[in-house]
RNA sequence: GGGCGAUUAGCUCAGUGGUAGAGCGCUUCCUUCACACGGAAGAGGUCGCAGGUUCGAUACCUGCAUCGCCCACCA
């Protein structure tokens, strides 16, 4: 137990991961999934690799997301609120209306609300939780944080106060994305711009007075048109903007128009913003609910007039008149349309496709408002952000979210923290509300502190009082980092494991989370958080959509891990997870993962099988590999380039690849041959005892290669099997901190030899297959080796081959003659024959020698010109030609010998 | 309006400046004592289109097409 904690004892170097917190509230979705698998095989990895590894777990507040998700539970548990909601579905009124009047956490207040929220978080708070560790995520559990522990909170408000004495967190008053559902301020990152079709409505504005030089071509001089996509906030215009060059109008500059509906008179002004071949080239001004606007008006001097006509409910307010106050504004919309039409001042409308903000926690159109709120001046932060990735201190994986990252920050804006919901960190600012002094004064009796004060330190007024909002989720989720490891606090896990080694993490989150963690690091902690960033993919469906519940594609992890079991799934991520690329889901990947778990199952079946027969089963485990046969030499060479691919795939975060290396070597080369082979070696009593060594060794090992990716079969075949001791090594009671795998040597010499056997039996199989002799058929086989070595090896591993291709006698030399009425098969060092007793198809052996003929031909042509080619004699690497040539003479030889052989075949089927 | 990515076997995806690979699916053969969730042998691709660089391009560059994302205050 405990094998997920860090040695404290150990003086290894430390590799550190924090997991991307998942909403508490949240459930195990696709991607949680990939995020945690791919944390999961390098933190195994490191750890078996000898590191003092840690992986912090935790959760995230998610404050709107939690809030409205808890808030919809507890109202529909209500019964009384059930009731009034089924009054106003009757009344015709709409929910979504209906909830943003009367949301029902004001009707049970701040304190009770929030108490709930917490019980809610303690009943399902860890689901997450359990479903991360049915996935096999090998975090510190012990350390598992929430952002709104206290120490965190302690955390979140030395930060605020920080940047508040040092005028990187201010007040204003400024227009800001408002969600009228949620009923809340937004960051601009929390608004998503959704194009749609809309209408773009022509109102024609009556001036006060005619303009007096007259006809500009065809424009009424009476009236000026705008065009607009939101009529209703044209109660709240304050101006008529044109541009300033714009000939059509420049008499209009300085006029004023009625505004319709209204009895307010207001200016055409000039604004150099206005696109005089947009609509009319005349833009109503409504500084007080349109950004673009808002920038004009404080443009001029003096500002022009703000008027608020739409409130936080996304109803008109009473400045709207009384005739529209109280509605909705999409309601008024269509009320104002009426009026207009009325009015005959309704030009036109037009089909428009046009973006609108929505909030992304609710998709409710997001409604610009003047508000006051806390901002944080992150310019300064982001300089510094910037510059640590470009110097290469935190190293962006793959590279090309640089450029993103880059775009972002360096056009970064001042980021709204503060929402006007309660169920996060309260922002630790009271207010005095006396101002007794001349300094409470000029502070305007704001106290921003890290511990609740007592008096006013201004004016000892005790009169305080605690902001209301709270602060947006990524403000706590900046600090993730650093917080989790106990900061503001100097603790050891500060000292050992920050900065942290790598942050693994979707790319729709880098300017949400990374980014801001860049500079939140930077600014508290002097040092980058991680050193690495790791992006992966998204995981989308199969035809590559997004999966979302409304589209139903939704593939469900632990479905998956039901149907195909854990490994399996892990398996096919990893697998999955090449960079740079989208993942699109295939549940048949996931089958045939599951195939290798079984395929490796009963491997380790048929060793273990073995050694349990075996009289001397203690001394199979007690000394260390002796490989004494060419096979046992060969599947350590091979075991050790698999070795150093996958270590090296790893180091690079190319999961896939070390996936499939691990895949590929223990299916087709320690099943497909080794064990093949091993089966007639097992029962050479002199081979016997070094052989099963070396399967076990071998199996050990692929285990703990496989092992990141497939902890659970790994640690259970290794369970059952006695391990091989090497030079000195402890032996784990789990694999989980047993030795990964390290680059062993090469064995060059066995690789090729083993080549030949290969060959031979591939070529006899060839043969077999294509000309379909059935497996009862033994067969005869003559094989002519094209050198001494080869025949030499090929005599030595008679038994193989003759096991592997199913062959009752095999003759080798290299002398040796076609045998008459024989199939013929031509590889790079040997020639095979396979005699069929007589009843070889000559027409099927002809046809198959013809087709094979053919390919080699085409590949020859191809060759011939190539080499005729005096350019690439002349200009391409002397090796690269080198190459070419002998490619080619080796292809006209088998060519030669497989006209031969059709020749032959012809000569007798002619004598019959 | 900017930026990014994708386009390779029927499907899902790797990949490389020197005549293309995997998994699944498909065809044929095989229940031989680890495994039919298996074994063996096959079929299948002018690597989106058009130019260019190069001795040589699927790979590098440019343009185009289709699809998909991200960013953006054109009402």
């Amino acid at each position: 137990m405990g094998y997920f904690k860090p040695d404290p004892s150990s003086k290894n170097s430390a590799y550190s991961i924090v997991i991307p917190p998942p909403n508490v509230t949240g459930s195990l979705h696709m991607g949680h999934a990939l995020n945690a698998v791919l944390q999961d095989v390098l933190i195994r990895w490191k750890r078996m690799s000898g590191h003092k590894v840690l992986w912090v777990p935790g959760t995230d507040h998610a404050g709107i997301a939690t809030q409205n998700v808890v808030e919809k539970q507890l109202a529909s548990e209500d019964p009384m609120f059930r009731t009034a909601m089924n009054e106003a579905k009757n009344k015709n009124i709409k929910e979504k209306q209906f909830l943003s009047q009367e949301l029902y956490r004001y009707k049970i207040g701040r304190e009770a609300f929030i108490e709930k929220v917490w019980k809610w978080k303690a009943e399902y708070g860890g689901k997450i939780i359990h479903q991360l560790k049915r996935l096999g995520a090998s975090c510190d559990w012990s350390r598992e944080r929430f952002t709104l522990d206290e120490g965190l909170s302690k955390a979140v408000k030395e930060v605020f106060v920080r940047l508040y004495e040092e005028g990187l967190i201010y007040r204003d008053n400024r227009l800001i994305n408002w969600c009228p559902r949620c009923h809340t301020a937004l960051s601009d990152l929390e608004v998503e711009h959704e194009e749609l079709e809309g209408k773009l409505t022509y109102i024609k504005y009556q001036l006060t007075s005619p303009v007096s030089s007259l006809s500009k071509g065809g424009i009424d001089e009476g009236y000026i048109t705008v065009a607009t996509t939101r009529p209703e906030t044209m109660l709240g215009d304050t101006a008529v903007a044109v541009h300033p060059d714009d000939s059509r109008y420049k008499d209009f500059i300085g006029k004023t128009v009625d505004l319709p509906l209204t009895k307010r008179k207001i200016p055409i002004i000039s604004d150099n913003t206005v696109d005089p071949l947009f609509g009319t080239g005349a833009v109503k001004v409504t500084p007080a609910h349109d950004f673009n606007d808002e920038t004009i008006a404080k443009r001029k001097s003096p500002p022009l007039e703000f008027i608020t006509v739409i409130g936080k409910d996304g109803r008109m307010t009473e400045t709207a008149g009384s005739r529209y106050a109280g509605k909705d504004r999409f309601e008024c919309r269509k009320i104002v349309l009426e009026d207009l039409k009325e009015q005959d001042l309704l030009e036109k409308e037009e089909k428009y496709k046009y973006s609108i903000g929505h909030c992304y926690r609710c998709k409710t159109s997001i409604e610009p408002l003047i508000t006051l709120q806390w901002y944080v001046n992150v310019k300064p932060l982001a300089r510094e952000a910037i510059r640590v990735v470009r110097e290469r201190q935190i190293r962006i994986i793959p590279k090309g979210w640089e450029n993103t990252y880059f775009a972002w920050m360096e056009n970064i804006r001042d980021w709204c923290i503060s929402r006007q919901i309660w169920w996060g960190h309260r922002i630790p600012a009271w207010y005095c509300q006396e101002m007794k002094s001349e300094e409470c004064r000029r502070k305007s009796g704001v106290i921003v502190s890290r511990v609740t004060p007592q008096k006013c330190p201004y004016c000892s007024s005790e009169k305080l009082v605690q902001d209301e909002d709270v602060l947006d989720t990524w403000f706590s989720s900046a600090l993730w980092p650093f917080s989790t490891l106990g900061w503001p606090d100097e603790t050891d896990d500060l000292k050992t494991f920050y900065p942290t080694t790598v942050l693994v993490t979707g790319f729709d989150i880098i300017f949400f989370w990374v980014a801001r963690m860049i500079m939140m690091g930077l600014k508290f902690m002097g040092d980058v958080p991680f050193r690495d960033v790791y992006i992966h993919a998204l995981v989308r469906d199969i035809k590559g959509q997004k999966m979302s519940k409304s589209k139903g594609n939704v593939v469900d992890p632990l479905t998956m891990m039901d149907r195909y079991g854990t490994d399996a799934f892990r398996f096919t991520l990893a697998a999955f997870a090449a960079q740079g690329r989208d993942v699109k889901f295939s549940e048949e990947r996931v089958e045939g993962y599951r195939h290798f778990v079984n395929k490796l199952w009963n491997a380790a079946r048929f060793i273990m099988m073995n050694i349990e027969t075996n009289k001397n089963q203690k001394e199979i485990a007690e000394r260390g590999v002796e490989a004494l046969n060419l096979s046992s030499r060969w599947i350590l060479s091979r075991l050790a380039t698999a070795t150093d691919n996958i270590n090296k795939a790893l180091e690079e975060y190319r999961f896939n690849d070390a996936a499939s290396e691990i895949y590929q070597f223990i299916w087709h080369e320690f099943c497909d041959w080794y064990i093949e082979m091993a089966k007639s070696d097992i029962k050479n009593p002199n081979l016997e005892m070094s052989v099963l060594r070396c399967l076990l060794y071998t199996l050990d090992n692929s285990l703990r290669l496989l092992h990141p990716f497939m902890p659970y079969v790994t640690e259970e075949i290794w369970q059952k099997i006695p391990h091989v001791r090497r030079d000195g090594e402890e032996i784990q009671d789990t694999i989980m901190i047993s030795e990964y795998p390290k680059s062993l040597s090469r064995d060059h010499q066995a690789e090729e030899n083993m080549s030949y056997i290969i060959d031979a039996v591939l070529g006899i199989r060839t043969i077999r297959g294509e000309l379909n002799v059935p497996p009862s058929a033994e067969l005869n086989v003559s094989i002519k080796s094209y050198s001494r070595k080869a025949e030499e090896i090929l005599k030595e591993n008679m038994k193989y081959l003759k096991k592997l291709s199913n062959s009752a006698d095999i003759t080798i030399g290299m002398e040796i003659d076609k045998p008459e009425g024989s199939a013929t098969c031509v590889k790079s060092s040997m020639e095979i024959y396979v005699f069929l007793k007589g009843v070889l198809n000559i027409e099927a052996e002809v046809s198959r020698l013809r087709k094979a003929e053919k390919e080699i031909e085409d590949s020859i042509s191809l060759l011939n010109k190539k080499l005729l080619d005096e350019d690439f004699i002349m200009r391409a690497p002397k090796e690269v030609v080198e190459k070419e040539k002998a490619k080619y003479e080796e292809l006209l030889r088998r060519k030669e010998r497989i006209l031969e052989s059709i020749k032959k075949l012809k000569e007798v089927g002619g004598e019959k």
